[in-house]
RNA sequence: CGGGGUGUAGCGUAGCCCGGUUAUCGCGCCUCGUUUGGGACGAGGAGGUCGCAGGUUCGAAUCCUGCCACCCCGACCA
C-alpha cells in the first residue's frame, strides 16, 4: 500500500498532509507551527486518552496537574536538562500590552516586564520535582506515582501535523521512588503499558529498545522506547519512558529519609506519549481511500447508510437500520445512521472511507425486501451481502477480525522490510533504497561513530533493542567490536 | 539563520517574462428541476483590499524598491 501513496504523490508527507486535512482530523493553525485538531480528530485522541489513562489507573498511578509556566530559574537546575530544551523554549517576558500611540496597534507595555520571565513549559519536570520537594520527607511518602494530562510548547524550527508541532496534547508521567532499582522498573513497567497500547490498541507493532546515548532524553541516565514503522520505511518514536536517576532529585535537593534514619536522594522517572501517536495511526495503517482506524480506537465503529428514491422507501429503510443500530448498541458498539438527504449515498461511501470508519452498512429497498444488509469492511474494502437474522452476530465479530487483520498486516510489513546489513556496502545500500526499512547492525558503542553514519546516511540508531542477542561482530562502519546489533533507520 | 520557491474568491489555480476592455478555470457554496446501490446532471446565481506599503506610468495582478507570511532543502529537533 505504502508504494501506492509514493507513486499518487512525489512526496510522502504531502500524501499524509492532504489524509488528514481531508479526513477531518486537523489542520494547520493561523500561529506558527501549530494545529487545530477537528472534532472528529479529537474523538480519536479522547479514545486514546481513556485507554492510557485506564492503563494508568491499573498500574498504580493518579492524575494530577501543574502549571504550564516555569520560572527561568527552574529550568537552568539541571545542567543536561536545560541544555536539551533551551534552544526550543517560548518565553513570558512581559504581563501587559498598552494601546500604542497610533490609538489603533497595541504594543507591549515596557513598564511590565517581569521581573524574572517564565518559561513556557516543554516539558515539566523541573516545576514537577519543585513540588516533590516539598511533599517527600520520608520513605512513607513514596513512591510517588503521578500523571499528568496536558499541553506543552517546543519552538521547533520545523514543524508537521501531528508529529512535530509547537503546541502539543500529551501526558507525562513523573514519579518519585526510594530506590534505584524501583525507579527502573517503575520506567520498564510504563515502556511495556506503551508497547501494550501500541500493539492492541492501535494495532501497531513496536520495537523496544533502549535509546543510544545521544538520543537519550536531556537529563536522563537511561531513555527507553517503542519505535514504530511507517509505510514509507521510515522510524517514528511513539513513546518514550527515562530513568532519570537522582538528577532532578539533586538539583531540587529532594531527599528523604531512609528507615534508617539516613537522608537519601530521591531516585526519577518521567515517561510521555502525545498527539503524535495520532500521527502514527495514519501513517500504519491508512491507504489512498484515507484513514483506516482500528476498532479499538475508532469513535464511530458502524456507520449505517440509507439508499433510498423516496420519502416512502426511508421510512421504511429506518425502520429497520434503526432497530439495528440499537442491537449494535446493545453490543457496546458506537454507530451512526446518516439518513441526511443533502448527500448522495455514494458521496457517503466516500466520506466515511475516509475517515476510516471500520464497518460501513448499507441498505435499499432490494435488501428491505430480501432482508439483507450489504456490509462493507473498510480494511480490505470487501464488501458481503448479510442476512437480518445473522447480521449483529457477523458485525461484532468483524471489529475483532478487523483488529487483528491491522496488526497482522502492519507486522508483516515491518518483518519485511526489516533487514540485517553486516558490511557497509549492504548497510547503504537498505538505508538508501527508495523502501527505507529498519536495519540491525553491528555498532562500536561511540557517539563518533554514530554521528559519522548520521552524517553519511541520514540514518540514525532508533534504539538498541531490549530483545537483542548477544552476538560478537563487527562495527559496520569502523569494524571494531561489537556484542549486539542495534536497530537503525531514518526517522522523523 | 543560510539556499531555493510561492503568495490571485473557502480550497486548488491561469494570467506576470512582453503593463491596456468587466482578472481565468476547476472544486466548493446558493436557487430551481431531474436524480439517488460508489464522490450525479442541467440551467441560473453569489463570492476578489490580485500578501502589505511605497514608487514608475495616461494606465499596474503584471515593472521597480522595501516589508510580511508561508512552503521546500539545510541547520535544529526525545
Amino acid at each position: 500500500m505504502a508504494k501506492d501513496f509514493t507513486k499518487r504523490s512525489e512526496d510522502y508527507s504531502k500524501w499524509y498532509n492532504e489524509l488528514v486535512v481531508k479526513a477531518d482530523l486537523a489542520e494547520n493553525s493561523d500561529v506558527r507551527g501549530s494545529m487545530v485538531i477537528k472534532p472528529y480528530g479529537y474523538a480519536i485522541w479522547e479514545k486514546m486518552q481513556q485507554q492510557l489513562d485506564k492503563m494508568f489507573k491499573a498500574t498504580g498511578h493518579e492524575n494530577a496537574y501543574f502549571p504550564l509556566f516555569i520560572p527561568k530559574s527552574y529550568l537552568s537546575k539541571e545542567a543536561a536538562h536545560i541544555e536539551g530544551f533551551a534552544k526550543e523554549c517560548a518565553v513570558v517576558t512581559h504581563y501587559r500590552l498598552k494601546v500604542a500611540e497610533d490609538g489603533k496597534s497595541v504594543i507591549v507595555d515596557p513598564s511590565a516586564k517581569l521581573e524574572e520571565e517564565l518559561i513556557v513549559r516543554p516539558t515539566s519536570e523541573t516545576i514537577i520535582w519543585n513540588s516533590y520537594k516539598k511533599w517527600i520527607q520520608s520513605y512513607r511518602d513514596l513512591p510517588i506515582l503521578i500523571n499528568q494530562w496536558a499541553n506543552v510548547v517546543r519552538w521547533e524550527m520545523r514543524t508537521r501535523l501531528f508529529l512535530r508541532t509547537a503546541e502539543f496534547l500529551w501526558q507525562e508521567g513523573h514519579t518519585a521512588h526510594a530506590t534505584k532499582q524501583e525507579a527502573i522498573e517503575e520506567a520498564e513497567k510504563m515502556l511495556e503499558v506503551y508497547a501494550e497500547f501500541a500493539e492492541d490498541f492501535m494495532a501497531m507493532p513496536v520495537v523496544k529498545g533502549i535509546k543510544s546515548e545521544s538520543e537519550r532524553f536531556a537529563g536522563a541516565l537511561e531513555t527507553y522506547c517503542i519505535e514504530a514503522m511507517m509505510q514509507d520505511g521510515k522510524a517514528l518514536q511513539a513513546g518514550t519512558s527515562h530513568f532519570l536517576g537522582q538528577n532532578f532529585a539533586k538539583a531540587f535537593e529532594v531527599k528523604f529519609a531512609t528507615k534508617e534514619g539516613k537522608q537519601e536522594y530521591v531516585w526519577a522517572t518521567s515517561w510521555g506519549v502525545s498527539t503524535r501517536l495520532m500521527g502514527a495511526l495514519v501513517m500504519t495503517h491508512s491507504d489512498d481511500n484515507g484513514l483506516v482506524l482500528p476498532p479499538k480506537l475508532a469513535p464511530i465503529h458502524v456507520v449505517i447508510i440509507p439508499i433510498y428514491k423516496n420519502d416512502e422507501q426511508l421510512e421504511q429503510i429506518s425502520e429497520v437500520a434503526l432497530k439495528l443500530k440499537n442491537e449494535l448498541e446493545e453490543k457496546g458498539l458506537s454507530v451512526k445512521f446518516d439518513n441526511r438527504d443533502t448527500q448522495k449515498p455514494g458521496w457517503k461511501f466516500a466520506e466515511y472511507e475516509f475517515k476510516g470508519v471500520p464497518v460501513r452498512l448499507a441498505i435499499g429497498p432490494r435488501d428491505v425486501e430480501n432482508g439483507t444488509f450489504e456490509v462493507a469492511r473498510r480494511d480490505t474494502l470487501s464488501k458481503h451481502v448479510v442476512s437480518k437474522d445473522e447480521v449483529v452476530e457477523y458485525v461484532s465479530e468483524l471489529m475483532g477480525k478487523i483488529q487483528d487483520n491491522l496488526f497482522l498486516r502492519a507486522n508483516k510489513f515491518r518483518i519485511e522490510n526489516t533487514h540485517t546489513a553486516d558490511t557497509w556496502e549492504e548497510f547503504e545500500k537498505i538505508i538508501s533504497s527508495s523502501e527505507g526499512g529498519f536495519v540491525n547492525a553491528h555498532w562500536d558503542g561511540t557517539a563518533e561513530t554514530e554521528d559519522k553514519i548520521k552524517e553519511l546516511t541520514k540514518a540514525t540508531i532508533r534504539c538498541i533493542p531490549l530483545d537483542a542477542e548477544e552476538e560478537n561482530g563487527s562495527c559496520i562502519l569502523t569494524g571494531k567490536p561489537s556484542s549486539k546489533r542495534v536497530l537503525f533507520a531514518k526517522a522523523y
